[in-house]
DNA sequence: CTTAAAATTAGGAACCATTCCTAATTTCGG
DNA sequence: CCGAAATTAGGAATGGTTCCTAATTTTAAG
């Protein structure tokens, strides 16, 4: 099971060790302490693998870059569109209620991997400075 | 009410026109054909105040670079991790609840602007070349 | 109208995040 | 071991987006 290289190892590791979402950048800054001559595109290469794998998700922002979650128990994200701010939460989402609408308005079948809220967050509500 | 500028109006006029989720460059190329000399950062710079306005929203995509969806009519997205089609479709999600639930697991009372689903569609699991 | 201030533009440079390229190294299977 | 396959470091290249500037357009007030 161990066939990963050390530096995929070390990737995994900084995700489990993490669990704030960070970006590759930060990713690349934390694996750097264990592994101090990666390169960033063996990070960004691995991150990719390890997203393909399903080890890691992938979190799609509207403001900044990309964002990772290892995924240590099945949750929700809620994510602060003005901000950035992602949030965990838990939340039965009836999978298979929605799947048959998806498959009853868009002829698809398709596998629900995540489901996402996106809004404002309580401090970007007030501290609307427009 | 009309106090945008031709080349704005024209950038809304695509959106209207065009329920089809497109790119930024997709929506430079539409609205050259109305306004021959836009250049790309005044599309760039009016898509992003029309999405601050709330007149588009801005889809935050796996793969590939953001889309934008004029907003006729309330629907959530279904969105394929892998070949980054966007399905619309139309779910009763119980946003109350949702927000009860976020309050409660998180302590922040967000507002709720959108929901996505993030999958794989029929065809990337048919065509699963991996 | 005239005019000054404010907003917006075109065009291109700059920027940031990410991917790609290459030659060298490491890992894996037999 | 040994050859094939996978992976790496490092840097160049790319793609998407934002930023900068001087010119133009729009707006509001007189």
């Amino acid at each position: 099971m161990n066939n990963y290289s050390k530096q995929r190892e070390a990737i995994l590791d900084v995700m489990k060790e993490n669990l704030v979402h960070p970006t590759a950048e930060e990713i690349y800054q934390l694996v750097l302490e264990k592994e101090p001559q990666i390169s960033k595109s063996t990070v960004y290469r691995n991150i990719n693998i390890l997203v393909e794998l399903g080890e890691i998700k992938k979190l799609n922002m509207t403001i900044g870059p990309d964002r990772y979650d290892y995924l240590y128990k099945e949750h929700s994200h809620a994510i602060c569109e003005k901000c950035g701010n992602i949030f965990d939460f838990y939340y039965n989402f009836n999978k298979d209620e929605i799947s048959k609408e998806l498959l009853k308005q868009i002829g698809n079948n398709m596998d629900i991997n995540s489901i996402t809220i996106y809004g404002i967050c309580e401090d970007c509500k007030s501290n609307n400075k427009k």
